[in-house]
DNA sequence: CTAATAGTGTCTATTAGACAGTATGTT
DNA sequence: AACATACTGTCTAATAGACACTATTAG
């Protein structure tokens, strides 16, 4: 029943790659960005809050409820290289920070058919974003993240409409460490994407400590009460200054311009320190 | 050209897959252990060494190179199943600790065709193999890993073979902390699985030190001796005593069971604190 | 002047690193 | 006795947490 070979091109010529059963592929990204709450108080600074790009679908599967921009990968397109092609087509921008979440891979996650799709991150400014979002995409703001006895409850809003969904962190058994997530409650998110936009939060705030990736979410110039506000926003709790400030000392350097009209002392602007 | 549906039902009862292409997946497991070397020294204890699960090929693509157990995803198979299916038909073990690595997708990793494969970390405790491996598998010992200059050389050992192989750590524009691993030398490892390897070492090597999951390599009574050569060989560098007990203090429970015969001073056995 | 944020000095508490010392088995 | 590891005490260095204080603007 095996044929023998004499060398890997003979073997390849040979090939056929229909024996086993195909299957497709998407890409789902989580956009993420920091919005800016205006504050009535003219003094007061404007309250930060986590932002995701949520688009609405109008057709089946899922129609009319909220998902993650993504896309089927194409047979000729490296998986790394889709989600930089579908954030393009969804906000026009270019040379974003992206990282691989997690491939999602359940038999029944997508009614049609067998689809396997990788999740993927994005951070981004989205102030610098020139041109208007895609009709179907608002920018959802992260109202509130609670959790307790392993019971996440996230509510988002995009100004219009509020939406609530709540996951159960199961510990997994022989697993010692690392968390399933199970959607308990949600009735506004297509397919699992409140289980991606929770893994993306979560690995956000872990990476954030040890990591330079908040910078990708900063404009070029910015001061140091900006910059704690958005490690306050992502780590889900208040900093101590003089605390704050040693920490990031080296990862950034002052310039001589200062931030005014602020209705209190005015605040010289940082950049990143590239290494 | 779009027809309307009025009913999800309605949509998916007149779905057809086959619009878009597709392709095949993989799943690859970096089977991880830690090895007793032997010393000839009745006094010394033995050194640790990881450990690493190889298969020989014996067909093409990549015949006679080494490569990391693996196997096509069922078409009804959850992807987070494969894994455990595919250890469980190499090492005849169940219920390991397993966790996804990464996603591969660039389009020619495999010569064959389209293929696509998550790569997984397992971690056991290889006395706890109640079998045989399987005749083209074997265990390799990390002999050594060296890096300079985002340079990394990786030397494995299996007692009758060695392989080297060597990977550059690029960083990514616009990343800011993550790395592009890219092969510069390999002649001995199939597919991108030089790649798997050191991404999995790595992680290791990240997670040893804020979770619990080096226990899932230990067995079940351990010295604390035998835990510290087990996190000094993941760490890759030596650790004081007095510091090492302190951090793992609240994590294990002592017993009363003493492990002599080593010529130097019996250690109380210890046990993994579950929580 | 006042409210609000900007920015710094310093004390304390906690944690990590280092080293030296004692303890106890096998040959 | 000698060697090798087991285990602990303690000093020091580095880091994190806490609080108080001064600085400076728009209105």
């Amino acid at each position: 029943m095996e044929k023998e070979y004499n060398s890997e091109e003979e073997f390849l010529n040979d090939y056929d790659s229909s024996q086993f059963e195909k299957l497709s592929m998407t890409v789902d990204i989580l956009v993420l960005s920091v919005s800016n709450e205006e504050t009535s108080n003219y003094r007061k600074t404007d309250k930060k809050k986590m932002s995701i790009l949520l688009v609405k679908r109008n057709q089946y599967p899922f129609k009319d409820k909220w998902c993650l921009p993504g896309g089927f990968i194409g047979i000729d397109e490296n998986l790394d290289d889709a989600p930089m092609r579908v954030l393009k087509r969804e906000t026009n921008v270019d040379n974003i920070y992206l990282e691989q979440l997690y491939t999602f891979g359940d038999t029944k996650r997508d009614p049609r058919m067998r689809i396997v799709s990788s999740a993927y991150m994005a951070l981004i400014d989205k102030n610098k974003l020139d041109t208007s979002l895609n009709t179907n995409a608002s920018w959802f703001d992260v109202v509130s993240i609670e959790e307790k006895n392993n019971l996440v409850n996230i509510i988002l809003n995009n100004g219009k409409e509020t939406i609530s969904f709540t996951i159960r962190k199961e510990l997994k058994e022989k697993t010692t460490d690392r968390y399933k997530f199970v959607e308990v409650e949600n009735d506004k998110i297509a397919f699992d994407h409140t289980i991606v936009i929770l893994s993306g939060l979560e690995r956000l705030r872990n990476k954030v400590e040890y990591t330079d990736v908040v910078f990708n979410m900063m404009p070029d110039l910015f001061t140091l009460g900006e910059l704690q506000q958005v490690y306050e926003v992502i780590l889900n709790k208040k900093l101590l200054d003089p605390a704050f400030r040693r920490i990031i000392a080296d990862k950034v350097v002052k310039t001589n311009k200062l931030k005014t009209g602020g209705g209190h002392r005015p605040s010289y602007l940082f950049e990143y320190k590239h290494k």
